[in-house]
DNA sequence: TCGCAGCAATTAACATGTTAAGGAAAAGCC
DNA sequence: GGCTTTTCCTTAACATGTTAATTGCTGCGA
């Protein structure tokens, strides 16, 4: 007895993927007003969530790989979103933080952004939204809770 | 009253990603063996499904972008994974089939590959597993179900 | 204190994501 | 037929994903 894959119409990978373009199809026309790309937006605001941080933690919350934020931070430091300070005690780490002008693109975006969320909540409603995330989580490896 | 993002931990574009490297994980490690990206994966499960079709179709139904497939067809028929010829009725049109060294590729991986599939139900639960695709059915913009 | 394992970060190489521009063939219009 | 428009596909350019190799620094044990 054979135990076929699901139809690609049905498969976990691709829906997530397809989710993913719907969500952030809206979110990038936003940004592109902007001249920052969806990772940078969201770089950006772990930074102005938690404040300064190490690389390692920065990649970490940001959900991207070391070295995609090694090319990223270079661009954004050249572009003024960010700044770079190695550590004086532990020269091999460096510290990231948020520039004015950075914090500038949130706060400018925000409205949008919130907008933005609030019409999947309501494509979904709202316990859905809850679920979704809920269920999200279940497969995120990092997720120990 | 301003009306904040969602807290990075609580963003649905981000939990999508993760819940997304989640589940590719195990697959990307199943197919390093094989020496095939997670796309080219996609795109040879649609083929192996489908059967011979045109680009557009294949680009819609694998999620790619065309750029993306123009680029992999070339690699993958490099690598003997695929065929291409052009319509004779209509010239601008080409069509890609799966080669038996392709098919071969599917076939060796699809019980690790159910094996795989299966875990994540078995994670989930099988309800919740079902109630995740169709929550994220609502979030793709090609859904017009 | 020397050597070495380990960690942080970078770099390299290749594949894909994304947008925009270009090219070729078909379809429609006059 | 000649013209424009549309469609399918390709190419280009830049940013990121991904893996592996490399560099610079820390800490530690012989």
């Amino acid at each position: 007895m054979t135990n076929p894959l699901p139809s690609t119409v049905r498969s976990l990978p691709i829906a997530l993927i397809r989710a993913r373009e719907g969500v952030m199809s809206p979110i990038r026309d936003m940004l592109s007003e902007t001249g920052i790309t969806e990772q940078q937006w969201r770089v950006l605001r772990v930074l102005a969530e938690y404040g300064r941080m190490d690389t390692k933690t920065l990649a970490d919350r940001s959900s991207l790989l070391f070295p995609s934020l090694t090319r990223m931070a270079a661009t954004m430091r050249e572009k003024g979103l960010v700044t770079q300070t190695r550590d004086v005690k532990d020269r091999r780490r460096q510290f990231v933080d948020i520039t004015p002008a950075g914090q500038k693109i949130i706060d400018d975006c925000l409205p949008e952004a919130a907008l933005i969320v609030a019409g999947f909540k309501e494509t979904l409603g709202e316990q859905n939204y809850e679920t979704l995330l809920d269920l999200l989580a279940m497969l995120d490896p990092g997720n120990h809770s």
